[in-house]
DNA sequence: CTGATATCATTTGCATACGAATGAATTTGA
DNA sequence: TCAAATTCATTCGTATGCAAATGATATCAG
């Protein structure tokens, strides 16, 4: 790869080629996915270091029902990426603390119904303050015009 | 917030506002974090579209080792962004399936050596250029100018 | 009208991911 | 030197995340 021309020193490039084999020159810290992967663990990190005791996924949850008002469970799992699964372990343990409350569709027997509870409306405004403070230190490396860059190359890709 | 001037459609505003409270106006597709997490699910989905054996972190672990050769369990979670738990379970797999083998430190007694197989060799080697068509397959909604300042930008943020 | 399809929810199984606690081994520092 | 602090690995508990299978209900097509 790229051996266009012979100087000194690719004698030593031919030496550690021979050692490691030719995908010796494959660096994962240089892969969108890797990399990817290690920002979104520093958002989670700082998630949490401001809201303790709800999850991103929670918090996705209850902000959307706040946004959108009652929606059946997999119609909530569409509109914040989870799949069925998911959502429905989402849901149970946000139930158990109160913070929504299912209830069966009148029309169609197949869908369960989910909303906050006055409680759960009450900790998502409270939170969502927060949640603001969390997007800014998240981006808080980038200037303001590397930020605008940043999330409109990010929504493309999502 | 922004009441600076009163047209008629700020009675509907208002009329909206008393009804869902002032923090209507937060939208979780917006956020920086939840983009993320669906980037980062897409990028997932594709690695498995391609890979469909491995997993990202069985991946990351793979390349990493092939990269330095034989190291402890615990500097290669550092390596790769995972934590001793985390890495702990991946190893396990790829111990399972005879892709790494693990061994004594002869002289700190506390460290557990990991090092590729020949059959691990073998696959990574057969894998990373797959990896590449990955990495390519995510990037492709960008242009190459669009790519390389994203992932400037996302390098920043991880 | 009814059989084929599709949708909604649930369950199971597997794989990250991380905090916290624990134990063994090593290093440090007074 | 030896007690305290640190490091390495493991285990436990909890929470996503997704594929696949299942059952109930609804919709569609002939």
């Amino acid at each position: 790869m790229g051996r266009l021309e012979m100087s000194g020193e690719d004698n030593l490039l031919r030496l550690v080629e021979a050692e490691d084999g030719d995908e010796n020159n494959y660096h994962l810290q240089d892969q969108v996915g890797f990399i990817l992967r290690k920002a979104h663990q520093r958002h989670v990190s700082i998630f949490a270091s401001h809201i303790g005791d709800l999850t991103p996924p929670q918090f996705a949850a209850l902000a959307k029902l706040h946004d959108i008002g009652e929606t059946s469970q997999n119609q909530l799992g569409t509109l914040i990426a989870m799949d069925a699964a998911t959502v429905k372990g989402v849901i149970d343990r946000l139930k158990a603390r109160d913070l929504v409350e299912v209830s069966k569709h009148e029309v169609d027997k197949r869908r369960l119904l989910v909303n906050l509870t006055p409680k759960g409306r009450e900790a998502i405004e409270r939170l969502i303050p927060l949640a603001r403070a969390i997007t800014e230190e998240t981006l808080a490396p980038l200037t303001a015009k590397e930020t605008a860059t940043f999330l409109r190359l990010l929504a493309k890709l999502a």
